[in-house]
Order: structure tokens, then C-alpha cells, then sequence
DNA sequence: TCTACCGTTGACGTGAACGTCAAGCAAGAA
DNA sequence: TTCTTGCTTGACGTTCACGTCAACGGTAGA
């Protein structure tokens, strides 16, 4: 029940690839609000598709891709929206590559592209790493805890099972 | 030169253990400002030694050591003062136990205390697996694209070296 | 005694990342 | 036609995590 909009005098006109979405479709997709999405664009992080359809805002497929990016980013490292924005900056980097191939552009000058986005892939791929080593020992120590804390409560599940030894003072606590 | 304080009427009285610190000098220990130990006090996060010395806040190395987890968990997962309070709290609950040992508490509720700290540890625990399989899988994919630019790149700089073949038209571009 | 430095409390300011509300338009349903 | 829903822009409000400034006090060194 209630298809949306998609059928007025563009039967499939301007669907170029995938699904075009409204705002609102995007977000509940995205698991972000309308505000973010508009956001987002306001801060020049994620703009919407080129063409809009009269006066709503259209996402395609490639901007709910990096919609999901940016959230995750956020979540996932705790990125701020700014070194969100320079991750997909080398990102974008590729794809003007790309465009610059197409464009027959001169070759040292594409080379000096992907110099600058190979160093802040490599710069971020160092910084994963070390969230990495630090997030696994965090992980570790944390596990060594719960084995602790595993031991203590059988310790424990011991003394409430025989409690007529005689409230403390039987055999003491092994530790 | 200007050994801080450290010698007025108790010479050496009030230093249960370790070094006591000022403000400040945690602070900088911390790698964080003054400004941020009050406001982790204010909002209960952190709270300096007990005694003060006359106005002035005692930190010592317990406090130390809790305010750098602090900035870890901030700086590391990105997680914020509330998720950060949560994750303290499991650990206080350990050290209440050790204190309701002490005063011979009922095993059975040392058990309860037991059962909650472990199963915020365990939430804890998932939730770093979680993160610790999502970066590396970020990383992966990050690394790959880095091999895929280091042969573009080497690509182009064959280009660069051999200009004379005419400008795009000889052996068309492996991809 | 004066100056410098470090601390105190209290209050207001700030940047990031949105939330919320108003006023208005367009399209489909009743 | 009217109602409802969803979108638009614009503007102001809010929360978090502090920064900054004022006014004051105590201690150390010249």
C-alpha cells in the first residue's frame, strides 16, 4: 500500500540504475534521520544525486553506499564527521581518477593524485592498525576478567550450596 | 628546581602510597586539562583522593590510572562519558566485592553483584569482538585498495618514463 | 613585602552534530 | 474539495564535552 510516488508521467524515466529514493526513504535505510541526511549535505559530506525531482532531493544507490559509510565510521571508530570527510576524500580521489583516465588527462598529474591518496590510505591503514593492537588487548584483558571473575563465582556457588559449615570459618577462602 | 610542594608541616604524612599529585600534575600525566579532571568529577566519572590537601584536589595513582582508562575508551572506541561510566562501574563492582569479602557479606549477594559485573563484562566483551571484526574487516578492504593503487601507480609511471610512444594509442591500458 | 604560580569555585562561551518547529508546496486518497 | 503525508527551506534550540574568564586564596622565592 503506498508505493511512494514513482508512477506520474516518468514511468521509468529517470531511473538510471538501482532504486532512486526520497529522503526518507534513504535514511530509514541509512538508520539515520532526515535532518542528517540534510545535514550531511549542508557540511558538503554527501550530496545527493545531481538531478532532483522538482524539488525533492533524489538518492541513488552510490549515495546510500556512502551514507552507510559515513555512518559506520562514525560508529565503528568514532570518527568525527570531518576525518570522515578526509577518508572519503581518497576514496573520492579513485573515482575523479577514474574521470581523469576518461578525460585523457596527463599522466604525472593522475600520478600525483593517487600519490596523495595512496599516503592517506596508507595514514589510515596505520591508524586501523593500531585500534587494532589496542582494541585486541582491551578485548584481552577483559577476557581474563571474566575468567577471573568465572573462578570467584564457583568459589562462591560452593559456600552458598554447604551452608552449614558454619558461616565462615570452616576451611578459609582458597585465595 | 621548585620541587612543588612536598614540604610544609607533614613531612612525609599524607602519602599512603606512590606519589600524590595536584591538579595539574595529573592532568599532564593524563595528556588531558585540568578543565577536563573537574568535569569528570562533575559528572561523577572521577573522583580525586579523599583527604584534600587543604582546598586542593590529591590525586594518586588509582585516580591516575582510571582517568587514563577514561581517555583510552574515549580516544580508542570512540565511546562517550555515559558509555564509558557503564563500563567503570563493572570494574568498581569488583573492587566492592573485594570490600563486601571483607566485610563478610552473605555469599549469595557477593554471587549477585558477581553475576551483574559479569554480564556487563561479557556485553563489553561482544561488543569489542564486534568492533575488532568490522575494522579488520575495514582494514582488509583499505589494504586491497592499496595494492590496487601501487599498480596503477607503477602502471603510470611506465607512462611517464616512455613519453614518446604517442600519447595514449600504443598498448591500451590493462584494465 | 611583592611577585609569580598554582590552585579553588562559579559562570558563561563554544564547536560538533544534530533536534525541532514554522510555513509552505505537491501529490495521492476519501 | 478537503485531508493527509512527505518534502522543501530557514531558523532557532539542545546536548555533550569541554574552553575560557573572573575573582579569590595560599605558598614559594626574590
Amino acid at each position: 500500500m503506498t508505493a511512494g510516488r514513482a508512477a506520474k508521467d516518468e514511468p521509468t524515466a529517470t531511473a538510471p540504475s538501482g532504486s532512486t529514493l526520497r529522503i526518507g526513504e534513504a535514511a530509514k535505510l541509512c538508520g539515520v534521520t532526515t535532518r542528517t541526511l540534510r545535514y550531511w549535505e549542508e557540511i558538503g559530506l554527501l550530496a545527493p544525486s545531481e538531478q532532483r525531482h522538482g524539488s525533492e532531493r533524489v538518492y541513488l544507490g552510490r549515495e546510500v553506499e556512502r551514507a552507510q559509510r559515513i555512518k559506520e565510521l562514525q560508529e565503528l571508530m568514532g570518527f568525527s564527521l570531518a576525518e570522515i570527510r578526509v577518508v572519503l576524500e581518497t576514496e573520492d580521489i579513485v573515482g575523479e581518477l577514474r574521470t581523469a583516465y576518461k578525460a585523457n588527462a596527463r599522466p604525472d598529474l593522475q600520478r600525483q593524485l593517487l600519490a596523495n591518496a595512496m599516503e592517506a590510505n596508507d595514514k589510515l591503514v596505520a591508524r586501523l592498525d593500531n585500534t587494532l593492537a589496542r582494541v585486541s588487548e582491551f578485548r584481552d584483558e577483559r577476557v581474563a576478567k571474566a575468567r577471573r571473575m568465572r573462578r570467584r563465582a564457583a568459589e562462591l556457588d560452593r559456600q552458598v550450596a554447604a551452608p552449614a559449615v558454619g558461616k565462615r570459618g570452616g576451611a578459609s577462602a582458597s585465595r
